[in-house]
DNA sequence: CTGAATCCCAAATGATACTG
DNA sequence: CAGTATCATTTGGGATTCAG
């Protein structure tokens, strides 16, 4: 384990902090829930999972949980029965969208270019 | 395919455009590598795997393999004993150097906020 | 309806040794 | 110097089942 390998944001020990971003976005799901989140609003569980063609239920758990402990998205749970539960994107999940965005236009270049 | 990877661009269908992108820069190192081309320009595969504390031939190799496929790195080779290689960006990958701005922009603020 | 708990496999990364 | 090759380990993600 030689030196400074420390990934986390909670360690503070990292090598650029694009890296910490990239940390919150990457992941099979990530960026497309929050492409959702951003483009369509406040969304229940079970919107997401539709509107995410191919996600499982525990892969949709998992990273909404990931990007709620970055303090991406907001999760309120309504204690009713059955349960209601919506996700929407906080403060530091909006000023992501721009490079969203940016990254939506690169890559629509980068296929254009390839073809 | 472990290891090295094919490039999917090609024959994938994706969900929208910003996995691609996500795609190429992902990666434990790839950003980092991006980053330190851009911002310090053309270099040697020694003097990135210096700049790059902690990552090892192999990794260094494999993700710069990654990238030249990817048409977003150029390698040119002298052929001299010992060998010469050079890397730097291509029109593409300086194309992605806003987006990883924006990144390490966003990245500081969130370190700052988690304060 | 939302989600927790397992089990399992594939893929990503790492350690180390070797080479033209 | 700039790589390969091989093996070991870690991590990510899918399928399935159970639960409040």
């Amino acid at each position: 384990m030689p030196e400074d390998r420390i990934n986390k944001v909670s360690c503070s020990n990292y090598r650029c902090e694009i890296e910490i971003t990239l940390e919150i976005i990457s992941g099979k799901w990530n960026a497309l829930i929050l492409w959702t989140l951003g483009k369509e609003g406040k969304k229940r569980f079970g919107e997401l999972k539709k509107s995410i063609s191919g996600i499982t239920q525990k892969m949709l758990t998992q990273q909404l949980k990931s990007l709620e402990k970055y303090d991406i998205i907001t999760r309120v749970a309504y204690d009713v029965s059955p349960p209601i539960v919506e996700y929407s994107l906080t403060e530091k999940g909006l000023r992501l969208m721009p490079i969203l965005e940016e990254m939506d236009i690169w890559g629509k270049e980068y296929i254009k270019d390839h073809k």
